[in-house]
RNA sequence: GGCGCGGUCGCCAAGUGGUAAGGCCGAGCUCUGCAAAAGCUCUAUCGGCGGUUCGAUUCCGCCCCGCGCCUCCA
């Protein structure tokens, strides 16, 4: 089956195809910003986007497909982070950018082919402004600001249907963002309210982040969506064959990036667009006000695997909101398990390479995920028997399951008395006294350990008691 | 208020106009003294009320409940 996916812009499923003449699938996911560690929810999305890209390379070839992510490391966050904590703005947006590639690679997502930073294009973002500027589809605001004139564009709002959207009294909409944390000095600025930044003049809390800016404008930095209309441009060209990022992303993220770069280059932004839907914590999204957020890192502490996280986020449909639960990283463990259990029995077999199209055929339907896992898991329960060990890998591949076994977890210390008990009751086995050993394996778990026998000696373990 | 999404077995979660995948948990069984591991088996009528239809969980309407977006959050 060709591979599909769902359409924002259309509201509809379509087939993926290069439209340029050299076959080359043309990829951008709108990545991370770089001021903390990226959490689960981040991930759901980066995740996601790594089964679209392997699902790209299964389908048109590896070197068919030339996936950018970008990399936002100069915004309101960042700068606070680097002046709440008196560093540079590169030094922070390091480390954190460290951090989200360490965490990827984990999850075992393939790196981008380019992974662009906003502050390595200022001059690309720049020259983009100005053109904006000169075909008066941007102006400059009294401060030194430029601003996206957002009636200049007459397509604004198609993807979000904004302009369907009604204005009414006491929304957030119209009562000047309140409750946010936007007190944007912006608002007074703009000369409609629906205008957006694409230039933002320097103040005094920005430090040393300041660049030159498009003729007549302020020193200052960009605003956020220009980066991302600028990098596509320059690594992928002034259209692009997909373009993606979590559902907040629509609007008005990319909604102003398409009436830039439409404005800008007089075509066609994106002929794909599709958005990934939010992971839930405790059946709300992640914030930190909540304290529903985690981190790769606090999962790992908790004794959770990278892969488990992986398989947990892909038994949700991507569209739909996952409700995460710790509960589901036991389960995703087990499957895990399952997996490598049957990986191990066809190792090296061949057999039908159609027998796993189930599989193939729910990830080319709008990459349905969980269906995918429940095909698999449906073939699994048919037994090894013509499996081909060959196809079996490549579906590994397509959902990014690393199989290979987790290193073993820390060793624990075993408490001498505990030790001494499974001593006794091994030799009271071998010498077939059945009732000292089953007494002695009351008491060891009483101790709180589980003693496991092996055919030429004994495991011990703590007693499971994770969430 | 506007726009959008969802309510399916104890939990997670697919799906279809003709009586509902899969994972986890649970139960039973087999095999190993016991335990572990492994294997086998079993467990739903799809939020509520109407309508369309020979037939609806699946289409339409209304209602109830939950969630997201509405200017910088994946």
């Amino acid at each position: 089956m060709a591979l599909q996916l769902h359409d924002s812009l259309t509201r509809s499923l379509r087939l993926l195809k290069p439209s340029q003449p050299d076959g080359v699938y043309r990829f951008y996911n709108c990545g991370p910003t770089v001021y903390a560690a990226s959490h689960i929810g981040n991930f759901r999305s980066f995740v996601v986007n790594d089964i679209i890209r392997r699902m790209l390379e299964l389908e048109f070839g590896a070197d068919k497909v030339r996936h950018v992510r970008n990399l936002t490391d100069v915004d309101d966050k960042t700068i606070r982070r680097a002046r709440e904590e008196g560093r540079s703005l590169h030094d922070v947006t390091t480390e954190w950018t460290a951090k989200f590639h360490a965490d990827c690679e984990e999850l075992n997502c393939l790196p981008p082919h380019v992974e662009p930073a906003a502050t390595d294009h200022i001059t690309e973002q720049v020259n983009m402004i100005q053109v904006l500027m000169d075909k008066g589809n941007a102006y400059r605001a009294a401060d030194g600001s430029v601003y996206f004139k957002v009636s200049s564009f007459d397509h604004y709002g198609r993807l979000s249907r904004v302009k369907e959207r009604e204005l009414k009294q006491g929304t957030a909409f119209e009562a000047g963002n309140t409750g946010k944390d936007t007190q944007s000095v912006d608002a007074d600025e703009k000369e409609d309210g629906t205008d957006f930044a694409l230039w933002k003049a320097w103040k005094p809390e920005d430090g040393a982040v300041k660049w030159t800016g498009p003729d007549g404008a302020a020193a200052g930095r960009p605003g956020w969506h220009i980066e991302c209309s600028a990098m596509s441009k320059k690594h992928l060209g002034e259209t692009i064959d997909l373009h993606t990022g979590g559902v907040d992303l629509l609007f008005p993220h990319h909604e102003n990036e398409i009436a830039q770069s439409e404005c800008c280059n007089d075509t066609t932004f994106a002929h794909h667009w599709y958005h990934s839907e939010h992971l839930l914590v405790d059946g709300k999204k992640m914030s930190k006000s909540l304290g529903n957020l985690y981190t790769l890192d606090q999962l790992k502490e908790m004794g959770h695997s990278p892969m488990a996280l992986r398989y947990v986020l892909l038994a949700g449909h991507p569209r739909k909101q996952l409700n995460f639960l710790l509960a589901s990283l036991v389960a995703a463990e087990k499957a895990l398990q399952t997996l490598r259990g049957f990986a191990a029995s066809i190792a090296g077999q061949s057999g039908d390479p159609t027998k796993l199209d189930p599989v193939f055929n729910a990830l080319s339907d709008d990459l349905n995920t969980p269906a995918a896992l429940g095909a698999l898991f449906s073939i699994i329960k048919q037994g090894p028997a013509d499996v081909d060990a060959a196809t079996f890998e490549r579906v590994m591949f397509a959902l990014g399951l690393d199989l290979t076994p987790p290193p073993p977890a820390a060793a624990v210390e075993v408490p001498a008395a505990v030790t001494a008990l499974a001593e006794r009751r091994w030799a009271a086995k071998q010498a077939k006294d059945w009732a000292a050993a089953d007494a002695l394996r009351a008491e060891i778990t009483a101790a709180g350990w589980t003693m496991k026998d092996r055919p030429d000696g004994y495991d011990l373990e703590p007693a499971a008691n994770r969430p």
